[in-house]
RNA sequence: GCGCCCAUAGCUCAAUUGGAUAGAGCGUUUGGCUACGGACCAAGAGGUUGAGGGUUCAAAUCCUUCUGGGCGCGCCA
């Protein structure tokens, strides 16, 4: 919508002498005074050395000569202190809107090139039990990944398990105390032991020696390790694909490191022959600062003096593994903050040894979940809160909320509880901490998943079982209008939201839209009309708002409940 | 110690990346509708954008100093 008009406006800038881009046009901070704004006068006064009031008035003129500039501008002026506002024509805005219904996906447009991105997230650890810090990567990383699809990219997604690590020998030698064989581990034992043997090796040395011996001898090939580990793994595996699956969250790839430890030869050869590797103090390192950084960057770390590989390298053979693979243009890591160094050295790695060619790696990076101190979010016992135990809450105390909620479908009602809990995370800046509370998590009023639900499902019961979409060009009245406009909206949103990884601006924008839905059909009554056009307009508008609705809240992993 | 991030209404967050009168939700005050649904709508109160200085026609946004918080910093993942 913007591009066309801009598109539009082009040939006045052009004509006066003035660089294209400055016909850039925004949405207008005043409402009240315009649809569309202009910017840029006092840039060109700074580039020229002119009067802004002389070029403003010069450009309404050239503006106002454009060929059929009346068919799509309503009202244009220069305002101090140096405006462009503009009030475009309602045959302009129904004109888009009718175009629109019949593109594909509510005008989302696909990029043309053929770019396949990476998309890892999820991150969950095998043995350990999902906790509300996993609610992040796998709702902001199937999000953002849904949003590169929508948007023409090629994506493959990777949960990149947490499938090596001291927590298998913790859970092991916690199994073997009690003299549990594989075939006795279930899920619930899982969740019991590792909580334990993680806070007694803190606080003793020994047993937690113990513990990384065990884990060393699993990954070199211990049988009888192997045969704990074979057992945990799949229970583990089973119970984190259950709560994706309530999560409505899936992977093209279920890899873990362990996978990528295959590669790990190949990968040490092959930085091996482009000559960065060091050895320091008996491990190898590779030295990732350069001149003239401001922040002292340490070297990368790829094999511990006793032989072990790192978190670091297991990436790194991850990317190997990638690139050899899929030869992507883009690896996303959906990840939280925290690792950022991490990430900086493992890129700076790649790039320093040519490992990525001319692949893009990218840390999208997310807050942490804190408590209500400010810390990463523990429950009072001074564990992470299971994610199971947050989404029966959450489903809880929404039941209670109303007497009929014990009465609607299994399906639904869990529809709802996603949109609580994704809609809760997805509104918030993705880079943020943000703080955890339990009644922000059950909250059904105001901005939250509910109310997107609650409008689209009143629209349905409007709109009834119409698809058809037929909408004059005729605007009756302001309600009217706003939700039009907004409607046009859609494909700038979405390319915002897949540019910057960021799909707060859909769950924004969704929220704009259903406040305006909501004004629109409590002012206007629909069904008592008389006036056939204007009826029949105006359910195709509903119904289009209903398809936008649809399609944003995928994007969001939310769908819509039947009834509520 | 070094570095990165943050500070906006009582609380939780926005602000089109430098634009006009800083907007929402919760809470609070007032009013409305009852199946095209009150999980709603309409209206009000609530702000020296942590503090000072600077750049600019224009600063919550950029630079600088300070205060207060969070996080990270070589053989854990």
């Amino acid at each position: 919508m913007k591009e066309k008009l801009e598109l539009l406006l082009e040939e006045a800038f052009l004509n006066l002498g003035y660089d294209k881009s400055y016909s850039k046009v925004s949405i207008s901070s005043r409402p009240d005074l315009c649809d569309f704004q202009i910017n840029t006068v006092f840039s060109i006064a700074k580039e020229k050395h002119e009067n802004p009031v002389e070029i403003g008035n010069k450009l309404i003129e050239e503006i106002k000569k454009i060929n059929s500039i009346s068919d799509y501008v309503q009202k244009i002026e220069f305002v101090l202190p140096g405006f462009i506002n503009i009030t475009i024509s309602d045959k302009f805005i129904s004109n888009e809107l009718n175009s629109l219904v019949k593109s594909n996906n509510c005008g989302i447009e696909k990029i043309n090139e053929n770019i396949t991105c990476v998309v890892d997230y999820g991150g969950p650890n095998i043995a350990k039990p999902l906790h509300v810090g996993h609610l992040r990567p796998a709702v902001i990383g199937e999000s953002i990944n849904r949003i590169l699809k929508i948007k023409g990219y090629h994506t493959i997604s990777d949960v990149h398990l947490g499938d090596i690590g001291l927590q298998m020998g913790q859970v092991i030698y916690g199994l073997k105390e009690r003299n549990l064989n594989p075939e006795d581990i279930t899920i619930e034992l899982l969740q019991e032991i590792y909580p334990k043997m993680s806070s007694l090796c803190k606080k003793d040395k020994e047993i937690l020696e113990k513990c990384k011996q065990i884990t060393n001898d699993l990954q070199s090939g211990n049988e009888e390790y192997q045969s704990y580990f074979k057992v945990m793994y799949d229970v583990s595996l089973n119970d984190i694909k259950r709560i994706y699956k309530y999560l409505d969250v899936d992977f093209d790839y279920w890899y873990g490191e362990k996978d990528s430890y295959k590669y790990m030869d190949d990968l040490m050869k092959f930085l091996e022959s482009k000559n960065v590797v060091e050895v320091d103090e008996g491990a190898k390192i590779i030295r990732v600062a350069n001149e003239d950084d401001k922040k002292e960057i340490p070297p990368l770390i790829l094999q511990a003096s006793n032989g072990s590989y790192l978190y670091a390298t297991s990436d790194l053979a991850t990317i190997y593994q990638r690139m050899k693979d899929f030869n992507p243009d883009y690896i996303l890591y959906v990840v939280d903050d925290r690792q950022a160094l991490h990430f900086e050295q493992v890129f700076r790695c790649c790039k320093k040894s040519g490992l990525t060619k001319k692949a893009i790696l990218e840390h999208n990076k997310f807050g942490t979940i804190n408590g209500p101190d400010g810390k990463p979010f523990k429950t009072r016992n001074g564990e992470a809160l299971k994610l199971d135990d947050l989404i029966n809450d959450v489903k809880e105390i929404f039941i209670s909320k109303k007497e009929s909620n014990k009465d609607m479908d299994k399906e639904d009602i869990d529809k709802i509880v996603n949109s609580i809990i994704k809609f809760a995370d997805l509104q918030n800046n993705r880079e943020k901490n943000y703080i955890f509370d339990i009644d922000k998590f059950s909250d059904v009023n105001g901005k939250t998943g509910p109310y997107l639900l609650y409008t689209a499902v009143r629209i349905k019961k409007i709109i009834g079982e119409n698809i058809n979409i037929n909408i004059g060009e005729e605007i009756y009245n302001k309600y009217d209008r706003d939700l039009r406009k907004k409607l046009l909206e859609v494909n700038d949103i979405v390319t915002k939201a897949a540019n910057t990884r960021m799909p707060s601006y859909i769950a924004d924008y969704l929220y704009d839209l259903a406040v305006i839905t909501n004004a629109f059909y409590q002012n206007n009554n629909i069904s008592n009309l008389t006036d056939e056009l204007m009826k029949n307009t105006w359910i195709s508008l509903l119904t289009y708002t209903y398809q936008v609705m649809d399609v944003l809240l995928k994007l969001l992993v939310i769908d819509i409940p039947s009834k509520m």
